[in-house]
RNA sequence: GGGGCUGUAGUAGAGUCGGUUACAACGCCGGCCUGUCACGCCGGAGGUCGCGGGUUCGAGUCCCGUCAGCCCCGCCA
């Protein structure tokens, strides 16, 4: 029979007792971290989310509370009343933030038992994640989750204390909406009362919010789930919380000015990092041509380095033509690299070979020169100029990628971040930021045989290249910007497309006829011409960035209850099949299975 | 849809060339212990080697398949 809470009251955090209550009557609550009996005396650690707290029981000071010590097991619910006590001489526990005291117990509750956890509820031990996440209750009292959810928490709180001081407002806006088409696959829920029709879940509040503009709510915000059924990865979700902005008369730098702000309070409040403002910024073609991605990290150089022009004319057919046929040839020198091994080479080719590149060319400089399988295809005049233009020195590693502009840019600048990673180059506690500008307003999808949104549909052109929309729109530039941290995107906006006009040709180069627009969009183009102001915004990925600011290498260390790589919660069992009944009512009929 | 890694008591691991009854640690249970703090000492219980099939006199070990977890490509406006 456990006992009865009545009207005892907590006092005190565990983790808050220290020197200053000595002397003071305290009650604490929480679960047990560790009993140790030693007979007579006995020890328990008690824990709550702020931390542990030594209780003594002592025999001879309360006979009592002492027998019912000894029933207490690990992760018992427990109240204890006591007095705080210093230490006797000698056994101050210095890693212990409570260390220098302890609680002298007199009176002690056991609220509840617990099973034996199936693992210990402790920072050492190692566990299997899909243990951990069957019992991700008992995972979540553990000290290294409690502080990533407590700092979720504090960036959320911080978020809507920046944005409310700039005259944000939260607004929520629809879960059941519409599906539209581009962008991700939908998640779909089907309507009882409509029989056959479907809501979508939103992949983002896209829409709503450049309403609430037409609305002249000015500025919005909102902390919102969205949902994309797209596969898994380290850092991505089926459903994940963004940080979502839009704001009326501004334009690009308004909006990266405002945010840029938001983000540099975060880094301050959450680990006290000092964020150096403005932050860099970058054209997408300028990230391209040295960084080969759009999503750079900034935290090392071993920049790439188009050495198609100098190849071209070379004995070497591979990269001449490459060259020839309008691909690019880029190279990299990885300083300092020419010990690596023929595995690790090896290794490299195998790496590359994931974005399709065919090859990598590799040269080690010596003092002989270059140890290289591709040395001999090379003049002395053209291994010189190569050794300039890539600054090659002694002990250095140069490796050279000859592909289609695509695969050549992807697969070498995939390589210089799995470099930098490898080299220790990326410290985790080493913040470089970059706004990536200028992105490509669309992008021919050779397999839909059409222009495709980079960003999405509603994006405003750069001013000066809405004419390119009528001659050649494949060049096109987007008031589009991203805000990249560490080789990870953040986030992303746009200034909005706010004319009906320009609206209406967007959805035509993107071959969304009138009549398909007219259904999937109405709404948005009919609120377009009752004066829509001029308006933009951005949504940050909050799950990403918890994740560099906690230094988790998975996105479900930022989350409480994260989904396993194939979309299923090993906790809750989601998802599971449903009652003919239930199915019979959204007048659902299932087909078997296909092989 | 594809490539890769992992799977052995509650937990995390060892297990040689295919060969006796599958090991030791932490945890758990019992006993002892009045200053420990990842307490200590003594004793004990606990196994469908993920699952299915095959090879073999004999499989945790080799082969095939499958399931689950993880990482990656495709996908993610």
């Amino acid at each position: 029979m456990n006992d009865k809470l009545g009207n005892w009251k907590r006092t005190h955090r565990c983790g808050e007792l220290s020197a200053g209550q000595i002397g003071q009557d305290v009650c604490v609550m929480g679960w047990v971290q560790r009993r140790r009996d030693h007979g007579g005396l006995i020890f328990i650690d008690l824990r709550d989310r702020d931390g542990i707290v030594q209780l003594a029981l002592d025999p001879d000071r309360d006979p009592e509370a002492h027998s019912k010590a000894e029933q207490v097991r690990n992760e018992f619910v427990l109240a204890a009343r006591g007095k705080v006590s210093p230490r006797p001489e000698g056994t101050v526990n210095p890693r212990m933030k409570t260390g220098e005291v302890e609680i002298e117990i007199s009176e002690l509750l056991i609220l509840n038992r617990s099973e034996t956890p199936p693992f210990m509820i402790d920072e050492f031990s190692e566990v299997a994640e899909s243990i951990r996440l069957k019992y991700r209750y008992l995972d979540l009292r553990r000290p290294a989750l409690q502080d990533n959810l407590l700092m979720r928490h504090r960036v959320a709180r911080t978020v809507r204390n920046y944005l409310d001081c700039q005259g944000f407002i939260e607004v929520e806006t629809p879960v059941l909406t519409k599906s539209t088409p581009e962008g991700a696959r939908d998640y779909l829920v089907p309507s009882r009362v409509n029989p056959g029709n479907f809501y979508a879940l939103p992949q983002s509040p896209q829409l709503f919010k450049q309403l609430l503009m037409v609305s002249g709510y000015d500025r919005y915000f909102q902390i919102v789930k969205c949902f994309r059924d797209e596969d898994l990865r380290a850092d991505r979700q089926p459903e994940f919380t963004q940080i979502d902005c839009e704001m009326s008369f501004v334009n690009r730098d308004d909006v990266i000015s405002i945010m840029e702000g938001m983000i540099a309070e975060v880094f301050l409040q959450a680990i006290g990092a000092e964020v150096q403002l403005p932050m860099a910024r970058l054209t997408y073609a300028e990230a391209m041509d040295r960084f080969g991605v759009d999503n750079p990290d900034l935290r090392f150089a071993m920049e790439l380095i188009d050495i198609t022009a100098l190849v071209s004319g070379s004995q070497f057919k591979v990269f001449a033509d490459v060259a020839a046929s309008g691909g690019l040839v880029k190279a990299l020198n990885a300083k300092g690299c020419s010990s690596f091994s023929r595995k690790e080479l090896d290794d490299l080719t195998d790496f590359v070979k994931i974005y399709g590149a065919k090859g990598l060319a590799w040269v080690k400089v010596t003092e002989e020169g270059w140890q290289s399988p591709i040395a001999k295809f090379f003049t002395a005049d053209e291994l010189a100029a190569l050794n300039d233009k890539l600054a090659a020195e002694v002990g250095d590693l140069l490796l050279f990628m000859a592909d289609t502009p695509a695969i050549a840019n992807e697969a070498l600048g995939r390589l210089r971040g799995h470099l930098g990673q490898k080299l220790g180059l990326a410290k985790k506690d080493d913040f470089k930021f970059a706004w990536i500008t200028d992105f490509p307003l669309l992008e021919w999808d050779g397999e839909e045989r059409r222009h495709v949104a980079v960003h999405h549909p509603f994006t405003a052109p750069l001013e000066e290249d809405i004419g390119l929309l009528d001659t050649e729109p494949g060049k096109a530039r987007a008031q589009a910007y991203d805000l990249v941290l560490n080789g990870s995107e953040i986030g992303g906006g746009s200034v909005r497309i706010h004319d009906q006009a320009v609206q209406s040709r967007m959805f035509d180069l993107l071959g969304i006829g009138a009549e398909e627009a007219r259904e999937k969009f109405g709404f948005l183009l009919d609120a377009l011409s009752f004066g829509a102001p001029p308006h933009g915004g951005i949504a940050f990925g909050l799950d990403r960035l918890m994740m560099i600011l906690t230094g988790a290498d998975s996105i479900r260390d930022v989350i409480a209850f994260p989904k396993t790589q194939k979309a299923t919660c090993l906790l809750s069992e989601a998802p599971n099949e449903v009652s003919e009944r239930q199915l019979q009512e959204l007048a659902i009929r299932l087909r078997k299975a296909q092989k």
